[in-house]
DNA sequence: ATTAAATAGGACTAAATTCACCTTAATTAT
DNA sequence: ATAATTAAGGTGAATTTAGTCCTATTTAAT
């Protein structure tokens, strides 16, 4: 299907929820699949995969944990994808010259061509630091609007 | 997966298949199938799907087969693969509003939005009409460069 | 009637998805 | 050292989706 899985989901958020920590703060499974809502052996397998493909380091033992390998400047949410998912092609026929028997004479080629690109740029023109301010930010925006209406009736 | 199915491709073919017919001609199963490489009988229940969603009109019985319901200049790519993979969105929370319970406070959503409008504009952007017409001028190209090779060493 | 063709539905395999669980290895705290 | 903590890694399994093919049945033309 053309829809994002739950393991790139999952990844997002879990790479957002580290992006959102204070720099040296070193996050537990159990922590980050509670507060983003993702099954505990599901997302430990997840994060395996972060670390190895380098998005995220990890630390063994106690007061081991997860942690980004790179400033969350430095991240989108391709790679995010990406890292779990293995590179995106929105059709078979764009993995590699030949892949399609039909190259050179399907029009739809170019088309799909494009359409790859395009979502490339929407996935690629935000990092994660920048998502993770936005977070900040929404959560803010309904807390306010939350308290006012508290406010308001008191 | 963040990509079209073989449903949504063989769909794709054989509506430009059938675009790219004389006006009233009525075309085969075993017509598409053979041209465009779908297996006959895979080929037949996407055809199903294709005339229940109105896109193509068929007729039963001897002299019987399929035929464009509309104009090929009003049909997009992406009627086409809605047609047999139903509505895209491709992330669950585009589906509708509380499909994701983050919906409020997840800072990627504005982007998957984004990135499916861009998406859509693409498989707008081009009606079959179109396609069937560049086909025709890159199937007139690739033999124009067989002939010259040919006539080159003669 | 005979033949040609779509219609309708099922059967089946293979792969992906989505988790759970359990052992091991590493690290720290005691 | 030892115990406690935590990631790493592997196994498995239930469920869903994808992909393919087949076989009646219905419809229409000759």
């Amino acid at each position: 299907m053309l829809q994002l899985t739950r393991d790139g989901e999952y990844a997002v958020r879990a790479v957002l929820f580290l992006a959102s920590q204070p720099l040296g703060k070193i996050s537990l499974i159990s922590e980050i699949s509670k507060v983003q809502d993702i099954p505990k052996s599901y997302l430990a397998k997840i994060m395996q995969h972060l670390v190895k493909v380098g998005l995220v380091n990890s630390r063994r033992g106690a007061k081991g944990g997860f942690f980004l390998a790179r400033p969350a400047d430095r991240i989108t949410l391709r790679e995010t994808i990406e890292a779990v998912e293995g590179p995106i092609y929105l059709n078979v026929c764009l993995i590699k010259k030949g892949e399609c028997s039909r190259d050179e004479i399907c029009p739809v080629h170019p088309v799909w061509r494009e359409a790859q690109e395009k979502l490339f740029s929407v996935l690629e023109s935000k990092t994660m630091a920048q998502l993770a301010k936005d977070s900040e930010m929404l959560q803010k925006r309904t807390q306010k609007t939350g308290m006012m209406k508290k406010t308001a009736s008191g």
